[in-house]
DNA sequence: TGTCAAGTGTCAGTCGCTGACATAATCTCG
DNA sequence: CGAGATTATGTCAGCGACTGACACTTGACA
């Protein structure tokens, strides 16, 4: 969903709305179904009727749609770290959120987004991609914890900095869970949390005794 | 430099050897003079004097060169690394021999991966390809920051944590540098730097008053 | 030296993606 | 309502990354 804008007006936008969000449902259900690089763009374009040519003229890229997917989701998680207590620092605020946000997500599906199943677990193509071109969604997530810090990302590097390091986390957690062969949700969910609450001893001055890895 | 292998025995071998290395510093070249985008595979392989299957015989794809030429550099900041006091923290020894290696490029130049000049200043898209595709290196980064630390990134998982809040450190580290309009390469080293320690602070309780970037 | 494997070139083809131009749908304003 | 200006779309041609298949050459090795 578009979350930004309230209310396309005119019947020419409000068309072009609904495009574009049959064009991300088709291309997440198709990727579902035949994963994402064994979906062409032209099968997207044409299971919505349009010509390729116009899939387009809406997505940058292939992974354009993918990303636009995610900014649904995303949205959520914002709500969520909005939703945190404000005494949280902003690193913990995000790593409660993104707990939150998990419970929201199970609970609602992803209907949101067009899909009816688990998009993680079914895909992790989609994932990947996710979590690999997350510049745009981190610099949204910096957005926010600025806001919520009351500092300005744009002067204060921080915001950036602890967007960045939370997807590196994720990205890191997303690796292991799919090393483990991409169980339940609520593994990847677990494994997510894991790194985050392993940060700071990560980069802290005592590694003490070696880690394992929680089974 | 193939880094890891030590010395190609047959005659085939040492023509693999020769070839690869010359489609790497070619393509750097040409990435140097026109740019990533504005370079085709094509236009490599006739410049090394081969066929585009062959390039794509020996590099998976376009951006594929890039990291190979990348590991080399990587091999520096890895010795960096090991040399660094024992008494560091995976972390601060990581930060610092980032700084070491960084001096090292600038005496050397970059003549070991076949450019005579800078290799970032003069081409932000190769170091930005660089930074986006870095699974591979921070795989590699955590391998060695493992050995440091006498721990298995297999089983211990924070190595790979913090090769890749590294990585993503540097990456907005690099961002920054960007926005800033890609000047000379002490200013580069300085956002890494100041990234990496603002890092602890960033992800910690206590975020004080508003921050400035260091102008 | 002859045989076998490995490296290479050529060719055809797929797919992501783009520019150009013509057509059709909407909007605007009289 | 209707004419003309905007804007969205389709078609087509084309580029560049990348791949499979097959024939050919070159180094390896008995």
């Amino acid at each position: 969903m578009n979350t930004t804008s309230p209310e396309p007006v005119g019947l020419r936008e409000r068309k072009k709305a609904r495009l574009r969000q049959e064009l991300i449902n088709t291309a997440v259900r198709l990727f579902h179904e035949r994963g994402f690089e064994g979906t062409t763009t032209e099968e997207i374009a044409a299971a919505v009727g349009v010509s390729q040519r116009t899939f387009f003229r809406y997505f940058a890229s292939k992974e354009a749609v993918v990303l636009a997917a995610a900014e649904g989701v995303d949205q959520i998680l914002f709500e969520a770290l909005r939703a945190r207590p404000a005494d949280e620092s902003p690193f913990l605020a995000l790593r409660n959120a993104m707990r939150d946000h998990w419970a929201h997500l199970e609970r609602e599906g992803l209907h949101l987004i067009g899909a009816t199943e688990d998009l993680s677990a079914r895909s992790p193509e989609i994932l990947d991609t996710n979590l690999r071109y997350c510049r745009q969604r981190q610099e949204q997530l910096a957005q926010v914890v600025g806001e919520r810090a009351g500092v300005d990302p744009a002067t204060d590097p921080r915001p950036s900095l602890v967007a960045a390091v939370f997807f590196a986390a994720l990205n890191n957690g997303y690796q292991n869970w799919c090393s483990e062969g991409c169980q339940n949700t609520e593994r990847l969910l677990r494994s997510f949390l894991e790194q985050l609450d392993l940060l700071p001893q990560a980069i802290g001055d005592d590694w003490g005794t070696p880690q394992a890895r929680s089974a």
